[in-house]
DNA sequence: AAACAAAGGAAATGTTATAACGTATTCTTT
DNA sequence: AAAGAATACGTTATAACATTTCCTTTGTTT
């Protein structure tokens, strides 16, 4: 939940330069679904949207609150997972096991492995793509004979605002 | 919570194969917080001699239950919690963030980079260091000027055993 | 219309973690 | 040894996160 604008915004992707219209990508999103012959409801779509306008990681009680707000009815904890659990099941959602908290994937169009950074300072994240460290993890789980359906990698730190921020 | 006879031993290390005996490993992180000049306590020493007889990850709420058998005397949460984060700090123990569990680390001599393969089938997991990993990381973290200070990585999925008689 | 499957509402409960406070122990200094 | 500081631990309550269970609604298939 912080200001998009003190996130920090790395050029994570030749072609977005890692910016992203949250109504193009619920757009997307919806035309995905559509194609893949599954359902986005009202209630997915919402939850979806919450989480782009957050602008960070967001826990699902959050999300309970925010829909509670805009609907006046209260919708109960196994609703918000429910929706969570099939946005995470497109890849459309992701959750950062280091927060318990959940952010929208920028490139669901694309299989990504996601690699976050997550600043200590502003609680914001950093979304990257860097198909090396998938490429190293298969070849380590190869190695055991393990078979990986899941991967998390999170860097817990501070982002560069933070920093100089800190050191002042 | 699993029998150390069904985890998956690879080779994670050249001089000890993955092998460890608890009781080696304690005599050990004793002798570290010696050196350190930090205190290792009976209630530390106890949680980290139950994680290493447990055989695999443990949730804070198992540690819990086995100090109250042992001890009949109940234990509170925040008792446990501390012994664990003080654990944590000396590199004594992991958490794992995608099961809310602990596991004790192998090598508290070395500043080691965890990497953990997490099995759905017999909830085991192994731990790994691939020095490659914890490099590429570094280097995505110095492009967007990210300070890390702890690194996640966890693959989830099936252990060679466990793919195996799933697929019988 | 009947049967079925998918989605969501509601209440209760389970699980994980910390806050806030006090007490005991240990270490250091005198 | 006594005083004082720092560290560790005990206790209660509560916060935060997630699931189970059961039921209702809705839309589709036959």
């Amino acid at each position: 939940m912080t200001k998009p604008s003190t996130r920090p915004r790395p050029r994570t992707d030749p072609d977005c330069g890692g910016r992203h219209s949250p109504r193009e990508r619920v757009a997307l999103a919806i035309a995905i679904c559509e194609r893949r012959g599954v359902q986005m409801t009202e209630l997915r779509r919402r939850v979806l949207e919450l989480l782009w306008a957050s602008g960070g990681p967001t826990s699902a009680y959050q999300l309970i609150e925010a829909l509670k707000l805009r609907d006046s009815r209260p919708v109960g904890p196994p609703t918000v997972y429910r929706a969570l659990h099939f946005l995470m099941a497109q890849g459309l959602v992701s959750r950062i096991e280091s927060l318990n908290a959940y952010v929208p994937c920028a490139h669901p169009e694309r299989d990504h492995d996601c690699l976050f950074f997550i600043c200590g300072g502003c609680r914001a994240s950093v979304e990257l793509e860097d198909p090396r460290i998938g490429g190293l993890l298969a070849e380590d789980a190869a190695v055991l004979g393990f078979v990986a359906t899941r991967r998390t990698v999170e860097v817990q730190g501070m982002c560069a605002q933070c920093a100089e921020a800190a050191a002042v």
